[in-house]
DNA sequence: CCAAAAGTGTTAGGTGTACACCCATGT
DNA sequence: ACATGGGTGTACACCTAACACTTTTGG
């Protein structure tokens, strides 16, 4: 069926990429995943992952294979989700060039990354407030952290940023982390507990001071689209 | 600047297009405006307004263009935004086509259409129960009503759908038309009243039944992104 | 016994929702 | 006078936000 009709005269031919910002929990902090780019433009910058999409991959396809092997992420992410598209004229010297962004969430856990491809670097920074970036990743960077905050209202994307058994404080955490604000304790376990997505998996936590309850995610509570 | 530096190999180059569903109120229903194709693939069918982006023009001016040109629309829309990426390997039989989808508002009035350019027509139907469409439009005006939803309880969209002056009953009927379900009168009332949004006009409109109290839009009320 | 972090309830204000009758006009 | 659509108030349930002390552990 491909190649048995023409495409009109005008139709505009550009390159297509994708950018990953890609956010995961570092030292109770929130962190995005950049890199160091080793090409021009923009050699030695920091920037989001991201490249060209290949003939016959899908989307959301091209922005987990950037993210494996720009960074040599060893963790799937729990969430992929496109949020915008960059189209500005003069957004990349090299010419039209039209990214469509996705926002990732990858799960806890000492995520090493390191250098793959042709990035000098790679490294988890603060999401909030990060390095000087190339292009327009910062404008993209914005609204993915805007995106990520509105995701925490509606599905629970929170606990995609945990490992699969946590405690309640840590949970409480990732939301002060992504929200940028401190949250009051026990309006925040009232509000949670009530929601019937969590589950007491009997075992505590131990450290400093007085251990912390363990809980899991409940059988329900899936991750709601738009 | 622009062909300094060159693309990697690999840089897949792509058709670039946009879609537009544009929303407006017609006899009490939600509609969307659609037009006949005249041309391959999915000739006769209906479809939404859209095209390929041309060379050197931003993607929310293809959106306007392809607005003007395919339907002959008069008015201006109120609000148009970008929403999602349609770039599924096989969306389109003429090979690798990603479309940025458009969500426009047009204002009220007899928005009149014509076919334009190279369709056979143009007309306003029933956003909620469409006729079949070509490609994947009927995912994107899924996608587009549901975003329209969304935006209607974060900004005041419904406003850009009614002329500058307009009656609470009138401004109901968009609710509902938009959210496809009755709303409670005293509740719609208080609840837009004490927003602040909307200031008396005065004037009262003549009909059948007890003449309206007309609203305007109060000197704030701007719609918000994101 | 001290430091550190976890855990626990109540109150007041505001918001959403359900619900039924009277009012102003045109015919 | 009647048909048509516009306009009004209250009560209850629920959610949100503010607020301080006790409990459990390790050192």
């Amino acid at each position: 069926m491909t190649g048995t009709l023409e495409l009109p005269p005008q139709a505009m031919q550009v390159g297509l990429a994708v950018d990953v910002a890609a956010f995961a929990m570092h030292a109770g902090e929130l962190r995005v995943l950049l890199v160091q780019r080793g090409a021009l433009p923009h050699a030695r910058d920091w920037a989001l992952p991201g490249g060209f999409v290949h003939g016959g991959e899908e989307l959301h396809e091209a922005a987990l294979r950037e993210l494996r092997t720009e960074t040599t992420v060893q963790l799937e992410p729990r969430h992929l989700e496109q949020f915008y598209t960059f189209g500005e004229v003069d957004r990349d010297p090299r010419g039209r060039i039209v990214s469509v962004a996705h926002l990732a969430v990858l799960p806890h856990g000492t995520v090493r990354v390191t250098a793959g491809g042709h990035t000098l670097g790679a490294a988890w920074l603060s999401a909030h407030q990060p390095p000087p970036l190339a292009f327009d990743h910062h404008l993209i960077l914005d609204r993915a952290i805007k995106r990520l905050q509105l995701r925490l209202e509606y599905a629970n994307l929170a606990l995609e940023f945990l490992p699969d058994t946590f405690t309640l404080p840590e949970l409480q955490g990732v939301y002060e982390a992504i929200l940028d604000r401190k949250l009051d304790k026990r309006n925040f376990r009232k509000r949670l507990l009530t929601q019937g997505i969590l589950t007491p998996s009997g075992e505590r936590r131990s450290g400093v001071g007085r251990p912390a309850q363990l809980y899991k995610r409940a059988k329900n509570a899936r991750v709601a689209a738009l």
